[in-house]
DNA sequence: CGGCTTGCTGACCATTTGGTAAATATCAGA
DNA sequence: TCTGATATTTACCAAATGGTCAGCAAGCCG
């Protein structure tokens, strides 16, 4: 009852949740149902995309019927809104940790491909929600890509041509490289049927050989 | 008319083309309408995914009916089943083209780095449409994968690993090196939204830098 | 216990979607 | 020009989909 009073002013940009972040004092039942909600939608969203996913879905994967799912969130872009959102926190961060005042800039470099690359294998739906979204056009995300994301490599592309220009690192185009990097772990993640289906059962050391494969790989690119 | 009639055995495995093949003898009209109804096709499924599309856009951006498009074709799948199945064919043609008996190994598989990069930057739908079904768990072409693509992938893999043996190149895990390339080229294509919205303004020499990138990075590994 | 809030359901609704049928329009060749 | 095959449209349908609403059930707290 709470969904059309509590919009007086649509401006049309709050098009977020319901109850879930309404009110600072959520009960146990809306935490644990919001939660489990949002898990069902990861795995549905990151399968199929936004418009080919759909609330019943997500609904019965949760365990709750469509309209007790919409007692939660007030629609399916709300959902999908809330987990855009938080995705990009976690994305981020593994960028944001790269120092710019390491002394060994091969090894910090390489240790943002580890981190990148464990990402992608623990959290393969996140990966893929994100990898649906650009491929559609990043319609729900653009200012996102433009505005704190694009900040962010450009300021860490600043700091690798720094290194470059010291001589700490070969010379390498910095954007073509956080590119190469971002491919390389999250076809882990994104591609996995691919690989699972190609490698067989070499699957099962593939995490390892795939880590042991991108340090050659970026270690022999970056060494002076 | 021909719909019903034309699948007595409905085995459940031919559920392609209606009229697009049915007859050898193809009309210029049959020609023209099937090809810009695949043509649209491919925009729009390259972009929001099987589930995600719908006949009636599909129908709009070729310029047809919905019933007139599909009187070409029995139904979406059969669009999506043909699409894939010609994608296919190209798709695995650059890899093919690997010489075993090449004289210079490294540039050979070079070339091959610039063939697919070429092929993502000029064919990015097909690309993402790729993309968009192995996201999807590969439902619709996973036979596919397994069959010809697999046993492609070890072919190579087995002659990449051969160069290895003998010296010809550096030792590598052949299969993640495939994996490698693939991942690097095709996010030119996929993420190319994002790679855009990055680079801003450096996207005009996008190609031209990706490419000094990717010859740069995977000779550096190869290099014995 | 009593009452108020919170949580949930079944029935419902408008729109969209994949697909069909019959009637009509167009075309290409004799 | 006539005719049969090809092509296209209008009208339709059943199912799916996003979402609402009134009312009922639980939880909680004095």
């Amino acid at each position: 009852m709470v969904s059309k009073p509590d919009k007086p002013a649509p401006i049309g940009e709050d098009v977020s949740l319901a109850r879930a972040a309404a009110s600072k004092t959520q009960t146990r039942i809306q935490r644990e149902k919001t939660e489990a909600i949002l898990t069902a939608a990861l795995d549905v969203f990151s399968t199929y995309g936004f418009r080919g996913s759909t609330i019943d879905q997500i609904a019965k994967q949760a365990g709750l019927s469509k309209p007790n799912l919409l007692y939660y969130f007030d629609s399916k872009e709300a959902i999908h809104s809330l987990l855009l959102e938080r995705l990009l926190e976690t994305w981020l961060e593994p960028l944001k940790k790269l120092d710019p005042a390491a002394d060994d800039p091969v090894a910090e470099i390489i240790a943002y491909v580890h981190r990148k690359l464990e990402m992608a294998c623990d959290y393969p739906r996140e990966s893929r929600l994100f990898a649906n979204e650009i491929l559609q056009g990043a319609p729900r995300i653009m200012d996102q890509i433009t505005g704190p994301l694009k900040d962010l490599v450009d300021e860490k592309a600043a700091v690798i041509e720094g290194w470059a220009e010291q001589g700490k690192i070969a010379p390498v185009h910095p954007y073509h490289l956080i590119f190469s990097i971002w491919a390389t772990t999250q076809h882990y993640a994104d591609f996995d049927t691919q690989v699972s289906a190609i490698l067989g059962e070499r699957s099962e050391t593939c995490f390892e050989d795939a880590c042991d494969h991108l340090t050659t790989m970026f270690t022999k690119l970056l060494r002076p």
